[in-house]
DNA sequence: AATGCGGGGCT
DNA sequence: AGCCCAGCATT
């Protein structure tokens, strides 16, 4: 392998590694080498901080201490445990590999690199911190900590996006890597870009690398990672009805290919542009038919609300229905009571309205 | 190779 | 306002 840096495999792993057992944070799945709590762990932390994930790591691990816990657990209720993490298909992934890891496996998980690839919502770098962690195989674990710390102390300029960052990265951390302390090796690469190789602001004064980095003798470290401009957002406006009747509300789980799948919200008529009288969500027969039978109650919003790849402009258009009439729901609507609805999982901006505007 | 998928925190 | 975060699945 030939490097921008001089040095040998063995000097990187016990520098990092000692920088390691000097500076590592106190995490709770530190502590444990179940396969399954450091899976918990690892999919949770997919795309989000630790400060922002540890809640509910401990939620999980109290309401599901085990993968037959988890396989035997209603998709709903995962969901709603994993309402405000985002990423929703992750919680939805983990439930359906923890059934088929009772149901073919009789709750043993793989305990190979190779094996724990092959499942659904498991893709390399979490079967490499799995594999690591919990089996302790010699196989690196590259997200986009790692990426960072490569890129600055190797003077890496590949775009961290492209393919071929994936292998040119990964087979760094493999050659890097001791063969006897993989577990080891790869928190502490993985940490070290937490803590001390953030992405804005490094310390680098302070920085055991700091005299052959890269990135450091040349001042770049705002400039690696390279990485893509992602896309510009998209607009989206949404405009929520919301149908109420004996103090329920009607609502529904979203399906389809779109964000926040298995999530529920409700009647949604979704326009092009903003709309700000009733009149132009028509023609529409059921919101006809419940605007002509209900009462309308104040319209709340715009709420912009932000999603990484969406801005989402939602207005909320509420209508009260008589007791005793009976009207045609869409297929799948249902009404809920209040404490029905604290359990369904909902997105952010949903639970945000019924907790301002519906909930006593 | 490109795109979709959440939400929060920081500058 | 833009960037980033212990990424993965799908097309």
């Amino acid at each position: 392998m030939s490097l921008e840096v001089e040095i040998t495999p063995s000097e990187f792993s016990e520098r990092i590694i000692r920088w390691y057992h000097h500076h590592h944070r106190d995490l709770p799945w530190r502590h444990t080498t179940d396969p399954y709590q450091i899976w918990l762990s690892e999919v949770i932390l997919q795309q989000t901080r630790v400060a922002q994930g540890l809640p509910y790591y401990l939620r999980f691990v109290a309401a599901y201490p085990t993968v037959t816990d988890l396989a035997q657990a209603d998709e709903k209720d995962v969901l709603r445990l994993w309402q405000g993490l985002g990423y929703y298909s992750r919680a939805r992934n983990m439930h359906q590999t923890a059934r088929q890891i009772v149901a073919e496996q009789g709750g043993t998980f793989p305990t190979t690199y190779a094996g724990l690839l092959k499942l659904k919502g498991i893709g390399t770098y979490t079967a490499g911190a799995v594999a690591s962690f919990a089996f302790n195989e010699a196989v690196a674990a590259v997200d986009g900590n790692v990426y960072r710390v490569l890129a600055r102390i190797f003077g890496i300029r590949t775009d961290i996006l492209s393919t071929a960052a994936k292998k040119e990265f990964a087979d760094l951390a493999q050659y890097l890597m001791p063969a006897d302390d993989a577990a080891t090796f790869n928190q502490a690469l993985i940490e070290f870009g937490a803590i001390q190789c953030q992405p804005v602001a490094p310390d680098c004064l302070l920085c055991p690398f700091n005299t052959l980095c890269y990135a450091f003798q040349h001042g770049a470290q705002a400039l690696l990672p390279v990485k893509a401009k992602k896309a510009k957002v998209r607009d989206r406006y949404l405009n929520y009805i919301v149908l109420e009747q004996r103090g329920k509300l009607a609502m529904r789980e979203r399906t389809g290919k779109d964000v926040w799948q298995g999530m529920y919200d409700f009647y949604l008529v979704e326009t092009t542009q903003e709309v700000e009288l009733l009149d132009d969500l028509l023609p529409d027969a059921y919101l006809t038919s419940w605007a002509q039978a209900g009462k309308g109650l104040p319209v709340r919003g715009p709420y912009v609300h932000l999603l990484s790849h969406q801005r989402l402009k939602t207005r909320f258009w509420r209508f009260e229905l008589p007791e005793q009439t009976s009207l045609p729901l869409p297929v799948g609507m249902v009404f809920y009571d209040e404490e029905e609805i604290e359990q369904l999982p909902k997105p952010v901006l949903i639970d945000a309205y019924v907790k301002e505007y519906f909930f006593s």
